[in-house]
DNA sequence: TTGGCCAGCTGGTCAGACCAATTTTAAGCG
DNA sequence: CGCTTAAAATTGGTCTGACCAGCTGGCCAA
């Protein structure tokens, strides 16, 4: 890292697409422009901006990239919703550092358990309403792998979501969209013990909400740990003895 | 969240950018191109692939917003080092949902603490005389804050590296982009005090490194914590002492 | 009313051209 | 021959105009 704090300033090359970049991101970031909200099309915006096609969509692409902008052909380019973006950025730090899931999964745990204890500290009425909720539809579909996977994951989210902590809810939403799919892979290997674990899982995420609830942070980031390390072990076992049949 | 397990699969559309995207990421991830190598021309591209210019720009623009390639007029498209990758990403989500600092600091105590606490358990030999040379270069340059503050910053640098999980470093890194302007805005309000304050971060970073070298993970966590905690305060209280001026 | 067709939007792709940096080559001179 | 310097070639950045592929909405006929 031979970088000794040079004086001079990096020249700034103005790109053409990086400011139209700037400004569409401070309208984005001003609720100037809301999600779901549509833009105008590209060829009206080169006229706005005063600039060629070229530029625009350039500007556009690593926006709709990274989940910010949505582009539907035919309709139009959207403000994308919050969720689930920067989705691509992760994934492809992933590629390209492969060593996969285990320190994956490690980070997970950490950021999870943290989650739990500020949950417990932050948490609002909302909040538990909606962690609530999620454990209802949990308990309703404990045979419906699919379903009660779905509630799983919002249950997470919403923890997320009651730190109050924006930047920690959308570190937990990137790793954990990342690690869904080997998650899906290894109940479906198992569908007749999905149901046995389903019971397990439900009882400890009632162990979480209720630790939250009564906004004990210690014993929410232990039960989240319980939690998280007995799910993952249980998840690798069916991995194994899905190869050892 | 009415995601109710529908059946219906979604429609991949396959866009050619995103196909030339996934090419050029296998062709990174599996070291066939390395950081530093030149991509062939963007011309050339076009040939082999057997597509139009403008799809292997939009391929390549947002690989070049991420950081990963680094377009040079005249020269050529160059594949980035690994360093300081991904940092637009996480900047443009800090802007989006702009709740500054806070998170911030909070997300990075927590990582931080827990990249510690790693590093204690997984450090090598290497990590540690990495880890020792920051601290000679802190020692050398208390009366240079830029100075300091680079060795500072490779400091927890190379600590996050000794966790050995290259999501927390990534993430460590990203975070640690993103709260190094405000640091440096701080220290060159009062740069009067700026000497004591570098004395007491080199002690508490040599407390940080004792513990790491001696593997007691808890006694590198309290380090870290107690270093941060310590540092982000006196940071606010800089930035509160300049205002009442 | 209903179904299908068609014109007109939109984003996605292509081709060719020009501009601005940079490198490479070649000319010119000592 | 060696050095400087100017022209040519190469490359990424931008513009233009065109065409394709989905979507929308209205018109018309059954």
């Amino acid at each position: 890292m031979p970088k000794p704090a040079d004086p001079f300033q990096q020249i700034k090359r103005a790109t053409v697409s990086d400011a139209i970049v700037e400004q569409l991101l401070q309208l984005i970031s001003s609720r100037t422009l809301k999600p779901g909200d549509r833009l105008p099309s590209e060829r009206d915006l080169c006229t706005r901006f005063g600039v060629g096609r070229t530029s625009v969509r350039e500007a556009l692409k690593p926006l709709i990239t990274m989940g910010i902008l949505e582009g539907r052909i035919g309709r139009g380019t959207f403000v994308a919703a919050e969720t689930g973006q920067f989705q691509k950025p992760l994934e492809w730090g992933l590629l390209l550092d492969l060593h996969g899931q285990d320190d994956l999964v490690e980070t997970r745990h950490m950021l999870e358990t943290n989650a739990a204890h500020w949950a417990a500290l932050r948490a609002k009425a909302e909040n538990l309403a909606a962690i609530d909720d999620t454990i209802q539809g949990m308990a309703d579909h404990l045979q419906q792998p699919e379903r009660f996977q779905h509630y799983d994951a919002t249950f997470h989210f919403e923890i997320a979501r009651a730190t109050q902590n924006k930047i920690l809810f959308r570190l937990i939403n990137v790793i954990r969209g990342q690690i869904q799919t080997w998650i899906g892979e290894r109940l479906t290997l198992s569908p007749d013990r999905a149901e046995a674990l389903a019971r397990t899982s439900l009882a400890q995420h009632r162990d979480i909400l209720a630790a939250i609830k009564s906004a004990d942070a210690p014993a929410a980031r232990a039960a989240m740990d319980h939690h998280i390390q007995t799910a993952t072990q249980d998840l690798r076992d069916l991995g194994k003895t899905h190869e050892n049949t």
